[in-house]
RNA sequence: GCGGAUGUGGUGAAAUUGGUAUACACGCCAGACUUAGGAUCUGGUGCUUUACGGCGUGGAGGUUCGAGUCCUCUCAUCCGCACCA
């Protein structure tokens, strides 16, 4: 009877099926281990990224429903967003046909790779049943001021025809379809991130040594706190004329209050309210009013690439400590979005301050002692500043805030890098923001009892323009308030917003799906999920928005959870050829085709045993046989069993070579643990088997064999659980699979041991000495062994490592 | 520029507290069985040397009886951020 994948692996997936053999128990009284890997945008079909995060994940969920811990491990759709529109526009097909559609491909391609899933809890994001409790977030979001609609200037992609937030701009390029992204002034709805920047932060901590210490880094340089000193610039009395009265003074932020003596000119950006009067009202040459046009047109990472430029405004501030008249400059560094679009300069402590006054030929003025040339940015003593001359700087900031605090003209404040995140999408297929305008009651969320504000179906997608905007009749509707004809909101949500708050929604139980957005008590039972995969590209936006929900659902009443993902894995790509696979460049590897020629389990111990699941996998074709060798070989090995239950081995009176396959299988038995739960290196949990199978093949003690094949079914049948089933219900009838086996130590127990002798540092020859040896035996034994290398020899010192080696330091005589 | 990571055979990769470097697999070579083999099995395979031996974990130093592992410096590659005041 030889290996035929494709018949055991139909069997066992029907007959999971038909036991609903991997659905969580409904109570809470087992310990619980919840195990996620990232859902799949259901593109249509799987890739072999799918194929390797799912394998990891069902590897961690088998493990452990064998430590008979209740195992909720979840599939979903993340079925909202811009290729079903499209797909729409390019194949005419509704997006939710296709989405749907796709979905039902997607699931025959995953069931093909038995994967336990828990079956009763799949859901897709699209479905009206989860855009309902989205929407009610949402609004409780808006009751509690955390989400606002505003209008400022935005990231705009022209080939997506839509808003992107910050996260989502890669270089300056969209990050779907890399066109270049434009600035646009339009109204938008906002999270407010920013007043959980601190918790994001500070929370960075409970995950150090679970997370990836690379993601802890990006998410802490992408919230970007920084801590300096917020004052006032009040114009000089002149300036204050020419604005005609209607500007008086203008906040700046620095981190260097101890460089505030160094201040030698003002700047503000292109946008800042200022430079914009000056412009609109003709008191700027109409050359330069053109100039920073063109800069307030340039986006953010256009003018990091620019030369620094900038424009004198023809007004003056007055400096708050020394009462100098100080000149105010536009110049393209100064961002609008940080800070309020405003900076003292210190040319002398700052490259780019420097940069700008070099260019300009504006003075610099050295406050800090240090260096030789200028800028000089480093530590020093304070000099010609007044008071705080002498002072280190460190020391001086704290003094200088306390001074403008006490003075009442500033305030130690904190800035953050990060900004808040906007969620409206100029699109169709999205989940609807629940809000209407009133002409008379103003911007008002829909009512909760309204709710879910379903799309519309009869929709054209041509891609001109919103959907819901060119709509006839969708968008006109009654104000919850006062009842009057209205205007329903047609931005739909950031797909980022439903993928934020699935991890709650699997954990809550299906009977309550109708009921209830999140439950509470499944909740907290539930999460944090204690095992998270999935692809290093989601570092920053989709972990840090799903840890923003996760505080927010937590403020707002719906859990106690603190941190949704105990546990992160960050899986590495697939490439074909040193290059990543993509469709584009021709080098993908369909997962149909390889299962259907090798079967699920050859594909699944190939993605687990090539390269640690971190890091990158090289697709190898023959490496793919030698997969699928290494089960055949296993499969045929049934016939050295001969007997079903776990034998009674004698240890004293085996072969060495029996003894040797013995502390193989024991090793792989006992590296399995260390693998599941802490260093997840798969591939070293197969090579162990792998050689376990080798050893055994070189004895041929039945009993031996017989307990060997026992133990390594359970151990890979997380990893290829098919063929391991199948072998183990015809050879054990299964119950070698119930749960993790004991380790003997008796086993490891050795009656020699080989000494390696190191002489002058270098392995000389081998001796072998009975366990119970004393040291001075050893070292004997291992001179005797030797002598050859010490003759003429004088030795200098005497190691042995018990068990291990000797080495003897020696000098010539 | 700043931050993070990684450098080990022809290839993917292993290596508790510092203790026999290259496990396991791919590839390659030889052999067996075959009409045949891109099937299967067995053996070999770091470099160098006729051999003894010598040299080998990106490079240079250091600590140690002993370093892939620890320390210092340096080079290369990859990733993230990039005027955040």
């Amino acid at each position: 009877m030889s290996y035929n994948p494709s018949e055991i692996e139909a069997k066992w997936q029907q007959k999971w099926d038909d036991e609903k053999a991997f659905e969580p128990d409904d109570g809470y009284e087992r310990k619980k281990k919840y195990i996620l890997s990232m859902f799949p945008f259901p593109s249509g079909r799987l890739h072999m990224g799918h194929v390797r995060n799912y394998a990891i994940g069902d590897a961690f969920a088998r493990y452990y429903r064998k430590q008979n811990l209740n195992v909720l491990h979840p599939i979903g759709w993340d079925a909202f967003g811009m290729p079903a529109e499209n797909a729409a526009i390019k194949h005419g097909r509704h997006p939710k046909e296709w989405t749907y559609s796709n979905i039902d491909y997607m699931r025959k391609e995953l069931n093909t790779l038995g994967l336990s899933f828990s079956k009763t809890r799949e859901f897709a994001t699209c479905d009206v049943l989860y855009t309902k409790w989205e929407q009610e977030f949402i609004i409780k979001m808006f009751e509690q001021k955390l989400l606002y609609r505003e209008s400022t200037t935005v990231n705009w992609c022209e080939s997506c025809h839509t808003v992107l937030a910050n996260e989502q701009v890669e270089e300056g390029c969209c990050w779907r379809c890399d066109n270049a992204v434009q600035l646009k002034e339009m109204p938008g709805y906002y999270l407010d991130i920013i007043k959980y920047a601190d918790e994001l932060l500070g929370d960075l901590k409970l995950l150090e040594g679970k997370w990836p210490s690379q993601v802890l880094t990006m998410q802490n340089n992408w919230i970007g706190k920084s801590q300096g000193l917020e004052f006032s610039f009040e114009l000089s009395a002149s300036s204050k004329e020419k604005l005609g009265g209607h500007f008086e003074r203008y906040t700046v932020f620095t981190t260097r209050p101890d460089t505030i003596y160094g201040v030698t000119y003002s700047a503000l950006a292109a946008e800042h309210p200022i430079t914009k009067y000056l412009c609109d009202n003709a008191l700027l040459d109409e050359e330069i009013v053109a100039k920073i046009g063109v800069i307030a047109n340039m986006t953010e990472r256009e003018r990091a690439q620019a030369d620094k430029e900038g424009y004198a405004l023809g007004i003056t501030v007055i400096h708050p400590l020394t009462g100098e008249e100080i000149p105010v400059w536009t110049a393209n560094f100064v961002l609008a979005s940080y800070g309020g679009g405003a900076v003292m300069a210190v040319p002398a402590h700052d490259e780019r301050d420097f940069e700008f006054a070099s260019k300009y030929a504006l003075p610099v003025k050295r406050v800090i002692s240090g260096g030789e040339s200028l800028p000089y940015t480093l530590e020093g003593a304070l000099i010609d500043s007044a008071a705080f001359t002498g002072l280190g700087n460190y020391e001086s900031k704290a003094k200088i805030i306390g001074m403008f605090e006490e003075a009442g003209f500033g305030k130690g404040t904190t800035n953050y890098r990060l900004r808040n995140w906007g969620v409206s999408r100029q699109r169709y297929w999205g989940a609807p923001i629940p809000f209407v305008h009133c002409k008379h009651c103003g911007l008002v969320p829909e009512r909760v009892e309204n709710l879910p504000i379903a799309l519309p179906e009869d929709v054209e997608i041509t891609g001109e323009g919103n959907p819901l905007e060119n709509h006839p009749t969708w968008k006109h509707c009654t104000c919850p308030v006062c009842g009057k004809e209205a205007i329903r909101e047609t931005d739909t949500l950031d797909t980022f917003v439903q993928s934020s708050w699935y991890q709650f929604r699997y954990a809550t139980h299906p009977n309550k799906w109708n009921t209830t957005g999140i439950d509470k008590e499944d909740a907290n039972y539930w999460l944090g999920v204690d095992q998270y995969i999935g692809g290093i590209e989601h570092a920053i936006l989709h972990l840090l928005y799903a840890r923003f929900f996760t505080k927010v659902l937590r403020d707002l009443g719906y859990h106690n959870i603190d941190e949704p993902f105990e546990n992160l894995l960050t899986q590495g790509m697939v490439l074909m050829d040193g290059a990543k696979m993509s469709k584009s460049k021709g080098n993908t590897v369909d997962p149909d085709a390889l299962v259907e020629k090798y079967g699920a389990d050859t594909a699944r111990l190939f993605t687990l045993f090539a390269a640690p699941p971190a890091k990158e996998l090289e697709w190898n074709d023959s490496a793919v046989e030698g997969a699928f060798r290494f089960i055949k070989r296993l499969y045929d090995r049934q016939a050295k069993v001969t007997q079903s239950t776990l034998p009674q081995i004698e240890q004293a009176a085996l072969s060495k070579e029996s003894k040797l396959a013995r502390v193989k299988v024991y090793e792989a038995l006992q590296k399995s643990s260390d693998v599941y739960e802490k260093s997840f290196s798969f591939n070293t949990l197969i090579a162990a088997c792998m050689e376990a199978l080798n050893a055994l093949d070189k004895q041929d003690n039945a009993l031996v064999w017989t307990e060997g094949m026992y133990i390594m079914l359970n151990l890979l049948e997380p990893i290829i659980p098919h063929v391991t089933t199948e072998l183990s219900e015809v050879l054990f009838a299964r119950k070698n699979l119930q749960r993790i086996l004991e380790v003997k130590e008796e086993v490891f127990v050795q009656e020699n041991f080989v000494y390696v002798v190191m002489i002058g540092g270098k392995k000389r020859v081998e001796i072998e000495m009975a366990a119970s040896a004393a040291q001075e035996e050893v070292l004997a034994a291992a001179k005797e062994a030797g002598a050859k290398w010490l003759e003429g020899m004088t030795i200098l010192k005497e190691v042995v490592v018990p068990g291990k080696l000797v080495n003897l330091a020696v000098k010539p005589n």
